[in-house]
DNA sequence: CCAAAAGTGTTCATTCTACACCCATGG
DNA sequence: CCATGGGTGTAGAATGAACACTTTTGG
């Protein structure tokens, strides 16, 4: 905001009403909101993208599924409440999280007028291990697909961010953040159509991604498969960087 | 948000301190945030981006320039709030805003712990005649590329409000809402290169625009101009709708 | 030797880019 | 008849899509 009229006695001119006229209102009436922060990580893990659930052990919703997320405290900066929350419900810490929207409605919470702000991550589930914590009851990774009906409005901010994210994955290098250091280009692949709902042509796919040359190719390859191994390669951030200051951009 | 761990005796079990232990805490200490919109207009004149202005007549920053922006009531939708505000300080009304981002930076605000939602509209400016109302003292369109610096975190706001819209129009035909019903291919490209501070081709980029079909040529031509006359086209939005239904995608 | 996936090459179509050129109008 | 921008055509490069084919591994 901004247009703060705070007067000496401390009111604010307002027309609450809708006659047009102004009235002078307690500029404490407008201090009664509540600000929260819901957090959708979305791993992958077995070629499927799934998202962190936890079972609330709290009213309101108490039992049901929903997004870690909580209020945000009067002299905290959001983002850093994000991180907190994150960490009190599920233990998982040191990740990138990103705003996606907030969502104002005057009934969505029960309890009182709470806003909230929508903050997404991705992570490899293989490196990260979270187990339910604080008020959370149980802690699930669920695949999309078979995604149910959340608390509040959790479903509609779910599928906002997967939407967000969508657009991002294609022009920016995140999906690399769901994978293990190593990988396969295949792995690649199977990682972006699982997230697009597309295929790719092998060939053209593997032909796309080496021409940006943000990969290195590494001396090893996949073990343990029953077929041709295939050769691994690790993302190149700072190539990445470099090439990106000079114009160049990602698109998938 | 959502966990509002809500007892009987309305407390909240948190921990605000950094020791890890959890406290109970008044519920109502968490329902102190103003929150507020703030307004980012773009217009459109002389082939040139301008940003709409208020000088504030209210502390604080009182006599700077700022976006138009207010603190939201506590019973009211923040999108309805944003269209509120901007019609109480300017007089526009019915137009198209959406959010970009959340601003909840602790100190961002000296009357308190106000937490800012930006939203930013497009408009042809001969469409409209914005008035200084409310507390507005004055008015302005200002040229974006001599922007001083704003009140609160304003500059910051537009700064985002500015990057958001530059993606967006080059993947969402939403250019057209600056233009005049009416207007000649070249007109078009202007606005697209004072907003994606970028020169285009004349004859890849008439072909380009035209290949997509959504636009009516119209029988008329420009006039009052010292040269041959443009032919005016204007925009099929139904056309747009049917065509993005089938898969088409705008991308200039 | 077979299945399965890795990895490569080629062809054809589409799109992009640069640039040259002609056209219509007012002054 | 000239300056100014409107409007069009084309050649060559770059990119994209489809698909066939070879290679390497485990079993």
């Amino acid at each position: 905001m901004s247009g703060s009229r705070k007067t000496e006695e401390n009111f604010y001119n307002a027309h609450f009403n809708n006659d047009g006229a102004y009235y002078k209102i307690p500029f404490s009436r407008f201090f009664q909101f509540g600000v929260s922060v819901d957090c959708v990580v979305f791993g992958y893990e077995d070629s499927k993208l799934k998202l962190l659930l936890i079972k609330r052990g709290a009213e309101p919703y108490k039992g049901d599924w929903a997004l870690p997320g909580d209020l945000v405290y009067p002299n905290e900066d959001i983002e850093v409440a994000a991180l907190r929350i994150l960490k009190d419900l599920t233990g998982i810490e040191n990740l990138f999280m990103e705003q996606t929207m907030v969502y104002g409605k005057v009934d969505r919470h029960p309890a009182g007028r709470v806003i909230t702000n929508g903050y997404y991550s991705l992570i490899d589930i293989a490196q990260y291990n979270p187990t339910a914590a604080g008020w959370a009851q149980e802690l699930f990774w669920v695949d999309l697909k078979s995604l149910q009906h959340l608390a509040f409005d959790h479903t509609q901010i779910v599928a906002d961010a997967l939407k967000i994210l969508q657009e991002k994955v294609r022009r920016q290098p995140i999906g690399f953040e769901l994978l293990p250091q190593k990988f396969a280009l295949s792995d690649l692949q199977s990682l972006y159509e699982a997230f697009l709902s597309e295929t790719f042509d092998k060939a053209n796919f593997r032909k796309k991604i080496l021409s940006m040359k943000i990969l290195n190719e590494l001396d090893e390859v996949q073990n343990n498969v029953s077929h041709r191994p295939g050769r691994l390669y690790s993302f190149n951030a700072s190539r990445y960087q470099q090439l990106s200051s000079k114009g160049f951009s990602f698109e998938l």
